[in-house]
DNA sequence: AACTATTCATAAGT
DNA sequence: TACTTATGAATAGTT
């Protein structure tokens, strides 16, 4: 099955160094490990299942993720597997009787466990990158300025002023200005607007 | 295995076919499929064990042999659990009949794992709490005007242009005015001096 | 997720 | 049942 190389192969220098003796020990590295969970978890049950159709045998199994996820696989299925575990001797000396297990009452069980529990997870995950962008957001915010009016201007450094300065010159050179502009003119200009007026300043008569 | 056919072997004749592929179908021969029920079957263990060390899983298994073995497997723990279900201490194998039965060990790791499920879901409420929280300190200081320049003054909508305008003539009010007056004069005068000084005001005089 | 070189599992033979 | 051998399959590392 994995014979494609059809004939052309001519390279020498091999791509991968292909499949590595490894130790049977845990894996550190969090990635593989998913990756290899995933790929061993699935030869496994094929494995059983083949196991079970070449020899007639009956084989359940349960794996536990590490992520807490539950992987049921009985053959010829699981219902029969759990059933006879529980009842194989009701003929003979077995004389405490449990109840019968609800074996699709429990397989359900485990499929909404299961798909409740990846839900999470994947919530999880979207609130953690959600409130780390917030977060940066927020530094940054604070690296630019933010509440720069709740100081007192005498705190301010030089730099810091100079960096409002620049700030405000930006505006003006953006479509802000329109805003900065008609507060000027409120600012500067006596005679605007009849109302709310501010009464002031001739100093820039020179210009 | 030291035998004469290695290296200077060029025989053509190979002692055997090897391994050859088979059909996945129930194995007629009664002799054959012992053996390949016993060959499988511990290697379907073996394979469940590396799982479960490689990748901290836990794996429980049954297998009914044909015969009317019962073979057990459960890593780490879950030998306990499986056990648990059979009443019996050996692992391995066991007789066809065997004494009590009850589920009450695999239900407790069922909740084991809920357990853990819960946990997950108390992780999340954490985050959610926790990203909320950064928001609104976001919200907040949004309002507050922070990165006010930042946004174009046509996105603004009339409250929060109001809202802006309100906002900078507390600053008028306050000490923050200075500030305020000298970038006014910069901007309004062309030639404030090279340096940094306050050169200033005097339109105040008039209040 | 697909690929490849390699290790590992095992069918058949002894 | 156990061992051997040649081959089929699974998979570690890589893209």
């Amino acid at each position: 099955m994995n014979n494609n190389n059809n004939g052309a192969n001519h390279s020498k220098t091999k791509t991968t160094k292909g499949r590595q003796k490894i130790e049977i020990k845990k894996l550190e590295n969090k990635n593989s490990l998913q990756v290899t969970f995933s790929k061993r978890r699935s030869g496994l049950f094929s494995k059983a299942m083949e196991l079970s159709v070449l020899c007639g045998a009956e084989v359940g199994m349960v794996v536990f993720s590490p992520n807490g996820k539950i992987y049921l696989l009985g053959h010829p299925n699981f219902e029969t597997i759990l059933n006879r575990f529980l009842n194989e001797d009701e003929s003979s000396s077995f004389d405490y009787h449990h109840q019968e297990v609800n074996s699709e009452g429990f397989i359900a069980f485990v499929q909404e466990h299961n798909r409740q529990y990846e839900q999470a997870l994947k919530e999880l995950e979207r609130e953690k990158v959600r409130s780390k962008k917030i977060e940066q957001e927020n530094n940054m915010n604070e690296i630019m300025g933010r509440n720069w009016w709740e100081q007192s201007v005498e705190e301010m450094s030089l730099e810091e002023v100079e960096e409002f300065e620049k700030a405000l010159q930006n505006l003006r050179t953006t479509a802000a200005m329109k805003l900065n502009d008609r507060m000027m003119n409120e600012y500067l200009v006596p005679h605007v607007e009849a109302n709310q007026n501010h009464h002031q300043h001739h100093q820039h008569d020179g210009l």
